[in-house]
DNA sequence: TATTTTTGAATAAACGATAATCTAAATATT
DNA sequence: AATATTTAGATTATCGTTTATTCAAAAATA
């Protein structure tokens, strides 16, 4: 009833009259065993088709070749499963399994997945965006038991390594952009009502910071809140465009392109046009949005440059923990990506 | 230099004063020891946040919950990361942990990981959809090995449990609904070139079958060839309306709907109307297809569903080994979701 | 009281791989 | 030739759990 086939180093073992060290070592390439020996061992361990078992490597090892993954957002929305995929190639490149997890913006579900993290199934967690607050304790008594982690996009004021995109540059970026083209009124679609300490806050703050910057105003009614999906920034346009259009901002900058791409739809729809009317930016650069028409500018750049940071980082922390101490924390600058979806207004 | 942050049965022992015996009996409920042992061992197992090893408990079990999961195509095509998502949450509420490789159409990459699947590290492996003929030998490989196997959207003729969308059916619902729209000519956008053995034959096949069932006659240059891609079906799209548009299908089936949806973009680029000049009828049911304008007609209503059988089977096969001779096969029957994509034609 | 049954826990042996230690022969050194 | 050093392996112990078996004391029976 087992599920390796049965072919276990003492077979090997067994069949050539020698004991499971040498044949361990030979497999290896271990020093110690002679020519013969050892290429009689691969090559009964080939016919045999022999694999190592993995728990007992990873029992006696005390460590193991997976690495865990908590994605907590939707894995549906395009950026996040490009990141995965990203993610998966990169650890495959340096010999390391991925172990998803998907939180589902469930915090019960993130704990519980943290805390199986911890029975030493994997060498290290990559986790992000974790709910900071409810799962602060959760990440604590991780790290506290030694395990590596870094996440993403999310706590970057606590010390915990990790890698994220530099939301200010990304909304500094967007919003000169907006404002060399001319424009005045710049609104922020969407942001997630409330809870403001959630994965998100620093974009949405990086544009306040950039209005900021410029002296430009920033009216209340300009931030507007809806869900942050294709279908949150359909509804939410459609809904701003069924008022009065007098102080409609002229320009906006949305969370990111699903966002921006469901404003556009509702926009059209509407029978107005992208961007002779309403001006858009998105954030993030996914696939569609060089499909789309008008071809939507954005911010993004990262892709495989994220996850290879991400990668490396855990490797580092995982394979040398000597270091632990000393919190490791990187942003990554996007770039501004111009297409067609804003209008020069003098 | 442990993960596990170093709290074993065997600490549990010590500071109990009793063996691990009792400690391991205690925490899993097992009859043999007194009721104010058990609760002492419980709340020191609490107080000290201990975490069973991995490693060991599936050593010694030889067995694992994890369930390899292998996408052999790019995840970024909604309908995988949906199913991904889906199957997740299915395995979680089983407790059973996923282990994700993603294969990326790179049929080198498909076998290694279904070799490292085969080190006991999961017990059972989904997996689809597979590079048949290339990869045939290590599916085999697997099976005889007794590694639980169930695959889906592929290899049907071939001796492995399976799941799988009833793609004729699929087929028969769309060319159905095009035909009682009264459209004479139709097209099926698009279709691997060359290789009409790997993953989609089956719905290419349904289409010319339903075709047949109707009576209806099949041009040989109404089965367009292109990448099977939104990109793709953009592409294919603009190039057949650059050509002669005499003899061009009134409507065309599409391999699924990112193919639609590209091929509505281009339609829509070229000032022509979906569903005036052309009709669209997609495949999967993505999210977008819903926010397009004009919304796609499709062949889905699967998705949770899908996923809830390929569990199931896995599941079942992992436990109930002994029926392993018993091949399993399923086929889930879609339904076809009427939008506006399609015209009525007199 | 002597004997059997029950209860609660200890002992010991795995699971498969590996690392540290050790042995015997072969080779090298002086 | 006598000793020192390599070489090619074997022994043994261990990683943390689980489980079959054994054992001792307490409870029940005769």
């Amino acid at each position: 009833m087992k599920k390796t086939g049965d072919v276990t180093l003492a077979t090997l073992a067994e069949k050539l009259n020698v004991t499971t060290t040498t044949v361990s070592k030979a497999l290896r390439d271990k020093p110690g065993i002679g020519l013969e020996m050892v290429k009689k061992v691969k090559d009964l361990a080939r016919e045999l088709n022999y694999q190592p078992n993995f728990a007992a490597q990873s029992l006696k090892k005390s460590t193991s070749d997976s690495i865990g993954l908590l994605i907590t957002s939707d894995i549906t929305n395009p950026w996040y499963a490009q990141l995965v995929s990203s993610l998966e190639s990169e650890l495959a490149r340096h010999g390391k399994t991925m172990i998803l997890s998907l939180g589902k913006d469930d915090y019960e579900k993130e704990r519980n997945c943290l805390e199986a993290f911890r029975g030493g199934r994997v060498a290290g967690v990559i986790a992000g965006p974790i709910f900071r607050q409810r799962n602060l304790e959760n990440i604590w008594q991780s790290l506290n038991n030694g395990l590596p982690m870094v996440v993403f996009n999310c706590m970057e004021e606590m010390p915990v390594n990790y890698v994220a995109i530099d939301q200010a540059e990304g909304a500094r970026l967007a919003v000169n952009h907006l404002i060399e083209k001319g424009h005045k009124r710049i609104g922020y679609l969407c942001c997630l009502k409330g809870d403001l300490q959630e994965a998100g806050k620093s974009r949405r703050e990086g544009f306040e910071q950039a209005l900021f910057e410029h002296d430009m105003p920033l009216f209340g009614r300009n931030i507007i809140t809806g869900k942050i999906s294709k279908k949150g920034g359909y509804e939410v346009m459609k809904g701003l465009l069924s008022q009065s259009r007098e102080k409609l901002p002229t320009a906006f900058f949305c969370h990111n392109d699903n966002v921006a791409l469901g404003a556009m739809l509702a926009i059209q729809q509407a029978g107005l046009s992208v961007p002779e009317d309403i001006s858009l930016i998105g954030f993030d650069d996914i696939e569609e949005s060089s499909l789309v028409s008008p071809m939507l500018t954005t911010v993004g750049g990262i892709k495989d440059k994220f996850a290879k940071e991400l990668v490396n980082t855990i490797l580092d922390v995982v394979e040398n923990k000597s270091e632990t101490n000393n919190r490791i924390k990187k942003e990554i600058a996007p770039q501004l990506i111009v297409r067609d979806s804003v209008k020069q207004i003098n």
